[in-house]
DNA sequence: ACGAATGATACTATTATGGTATCATTATCT
DNA sequence: AGATAATGATACCATAATAGTATCATTCGT
């Protein structure tokens, strides 16, 4: 099982080297970095600028900029944007409701683990990782 | 993101049901019970079988009994045994290194993620749940 | 006006998940 | 012994998620 997928892990490269940079990056300069595939890359920089992350510039000259500080980009919100909502402790069997063998002491056990996962993420900074 | 996916789940409830019937139960048993597509369900009885939780009898009258007792059987050796090894921190380019923007700080948070997930999951045992 | 950049969007490939289907084997009952 | 009721082995299929590609539109600087 994987925490992380890759768009996710791109996303995060791509912002770590944006904010390093200081100044406008384009999507070549990261490319030549990272060597992240250029149309993908280019999908997922749409996606941070749509959610106000990264802020992007067109035309000659263009590129992307940082559009929050690294103190409040958190790899928890990167995840749930490429990834959705982090449910550990989903019931596959939900929808018709649980049957009576009630494995159900097992949902409030995901509940905490869940918890702590969410948690640690949340202390997880592009600042943090950066330093 | 889901931790547990069906086959796991489903393998639990089956697990769980043979320890409550104390008996052999057949698939057919089971599936009345716990309402799971009957072919799906042998299909991971097997697997159970050969991993030594459950052992299964051939012929009329034949069916499953526990392997192990419940307090030695884990949802984490469940978890492994449908979905693999559990890798949270597996770095997507690892195969090429690390590219110079090293976010490498990453993996021992994540690293000590994991750790707290696998030891919560080794607390669960068939027996923790069923009382 | 041209070229260099991103925006929008639709398509494709690969892999993981969630199953089905079929035939072989084995044990029991009559 | 033969029918039947169970699991064993195995190959196949369907759907969804992941990981990308491709193309045309728009915008900005020179």
């Amino acid at each position: 099982m994987k925490l992380i997928t890759r768009d996710t892990d791109y996303a995060l490269r791509a912002v770590c080297f944006i904010v390093k940079n200081k100044k406008m990056v384009s999507v070549s300069d990261l490319v030549r970095e990272l060597k992240i595939p250029r149309p993908f890359l280019r999908k997922i920089l749409q996606v941070l600028n749509k959610k106000g992350i990264v802020r992007s510039f067109k035309g000659r000259g263009g590129g992307f900029t940082l559009g929050l500080r690294p103190e409040k980009i958190y790899l928890l919100d990167l995840l749930r944007i490429f990834q959705g909502p982090l449910k550990l402790n989903e019931c596959t069997l939900n929808k018709k409701k649980c049957p009576k063998i009630s494995v159900c002491p097992l949902s409030s056990k995901l509940n905490n683990i869940e918890k702590h996962v969410i948690k640690e993420l949340k202390s997880i900074t592009v600042a943090s990782l950066i330093k």
